[in-house]
DNA sequence: AGTTTATTGACGAACGTACGTCAAAAAATT
DNA sequence: AATTTTTTGACGTACGTTCGTCAATAAACT
């Protein structure tokens, strides 16, 4: 009726609960044979480990380490609140946070470098793109320290996965929206990044000009505006486009700087306002949204985020098997109907 | 520095483990100075249950049944599917599963009464709106039974939460997107339902309308064409409607009938061709995004839907606290670029 | 003071697993 | 056959909680 214990896959295997220990946890000094009548018994029975009752058991405790980049960066603050507001569901895990200046990447290679081995089993990091990181990456992949890549991937180095949004395919829903969005009202589109030189934003850009060049040649977009995600900067240089540009119909903000773009339209008489597609769901997108400054928001799961990249260490360390589907983090699309 | 214990709730409080016990676990016989002094030394020291070893310990197990209409529908299946999927992610929760003819109030009512007190903890069902299950809803609860309605709720019943989306809001949100897709193209809106006697499109046609009219006035809705969410009869009366009505340009199915919306629309020329919007993302719905037939698809997570279901029960169950946000299911967007 | 009742404590077994120690048995080596 | 090595078993303790029993104490009644 209930699930069958340790007990009776030693009783089946016709051995020692000693024994199915080993085997179970990967101890030596078994016969192979010995370890293929319990794995057949394990079989048999459809045994599943207690997984509870072996970490109540072990008293296992995940040390982890997430590594941001600190400054006004409200989605990385958000992050970082969803850390302190996940931090006592998990049991068994003690999860510590660091900030490091953003887009340095002597100064992030420097807090991989400082780990400690000892009290450290897994670090999950925003990554900055640059050898030196992957270097210090190398090093802590050496010291057997579990390491993830969060939000902003970095290829071809030693980390054991990413945990984040493509953000080809975030591109690209947006131009998908803001292709439909424009399709029966002749004009150009703006593009706002913040800066070609993140690898996110750079991603953006690409899915996003795949996707209207091919579906949608008739539309034209103009070449980005870089606004460093500051929304000064953001705003001025924008209205000064729109001024410059009276044929805008359709805006997409891939970085930061909502506010530069809400102020730049705001102007704008009703019947010249493009449509304007932004990322990140934050208090205050959430409000243009609801009062029609802002059609679309694309975001993704911060909560969803944190989640996967803690369950991907705590596998890691264990070196348990992974579930690939359970990794994704989708790229959401929300209107003024369907905020949460 | 680990997690304090009831070992140190009862050291701290100066009482013994027992009356601990008796206070965590709401048990008579204790004083009510006493249970002040427990619960200021939990609060004290920030003492969690430790949720693991609670269950292993009592080894509860929770008996859910889930009912569901039977028949060929596609969302359904993809609901039992599901629940065979996530059931052995349960611990101490043993799930079954029964079919009742869908839109059968009586066989449903039956159902419920026929659940086995001793054998069942909690029951999920799909309601159909009626008196009959309204009243066998309540001797079930009457029995002690824990029971939460599933996708279509049951309003002023028993029924102690809903489990789903709120498909008002699906139908505004679909309304802004097919507003927007829509709106520099003059033309008229049609609506595509199963019937309106089912709760869940009646609703999603309010928030439709709702939106439509307020936000997107210009747009005219024709009168909704009912399906009775069978391909063939979607099919035939939407060709049929479409050869008289040049001016489509838009359509929003709010039932099933994917299938039926998809063939009449194919023989349109491309400059035809409406904008379409439909719910729930199933292997047809995909490939039609895929292919261009359809330009959204209004969707709500099976997987969600189940576990927030399961572990509502549990909680209800159990009588511990409800956490209003995790129950939310959202209303989910998906276009041809960001499917999972 | 004596009696009843309410409250508290002490204890032990159980849940399923981990892990260490020591001895017994089996196998492999001289 | 004697010895060493490898493999296995037996057993105990621990993890944090639940739950039941029984005794001890405190408080509330005659």
């Amino acid at each position: 009726m209930s699930r069958p214990t340790i007990h009776d896959v030693a009783r089946v295997a016709g051995v020692s609960l000693s024994t199915v220990d080993r085997v179970l946890n990967g101890r030596e000094g078994v016969k192979s044979v010995t370890q293929n009548r319990v794995a057949e018994a394990i079989r048999q029975l459809g045994y599943e480990r207690n997984i509870a009752a072996a970490n109540l058991s072990r008293k296992r405790r995940y040390r982890l380490l997430f590594i941001l980049p600190g400054g006004g960066n409200s989605f990385m603050r958000g992050l970082e609140q969803e850390i302190a507001a996940q931090m006592d569901a998990w049991e068994f895990t003690a999860i510590s946070v660091t900030n490091v200046p953003a887009f340095d990447d002597a100064a992030l290679a420097d807090a991989l470098r400082r780990v400690d081995p000892q009290g450290t089993d897994g670090v999950a990091l925003v990554a900055t793109d640059s050898a030196i990181v992957r270097a210090a990456l190398a090093e802590l992949r050496g010291k057997g320290i579990a390491a993830v890549t969060l939000v902003s991937d970095l290829p071809s180095s030693q980390r054991q996965r990413f945990v984040g949004i493509d953000n080809v395919q975030a591109g690209r829903t947006a131009a998908s929206l803001l292709g439909r969005f424009c399709r029966w009202r002749p004009g150009r589109i703006a593009l706002v990044a913040g800066s070609m030189l993140v690898r996110d934003h750079a991603e953006r850009r690409l899915g996003f000009e795949q996707v209207l060049r091919s579906e949608f040649p008739e539309q034209e977009v103009l070449p980005p505006l870089e606004g460093f995600d500051d929304q000064e900067i953001v705003g001025d240089r924008l209205t000064d486009m729109l001024s410059g540009t009276p044929d805008v119909v359709g805006i997409y903000s891939l970085g930061a700087g909502n506010r530069g773009v809400a102020r730049a339209i705001a102007p704008l008489p009703a019947e010249r306002r493009p449509s304007v597609v932004v990322h990140e769901l934050t208090a205050y997108s959430r409000e243009a949204l609801l009062d029609g400054s802002f059609d679309a928001v694309i975001h993704q799961d911060r909560a969803q985020e944190i989640r996967v990249a803690v369950e991907l260490l705590q596998a890691l360390i264990d070196g348990s098997p992974i579930d690939p589907d359970a990794q994704r983090i989708g790229v959401e699309v929300y209107l003024r109907d369907n905020l949460p």
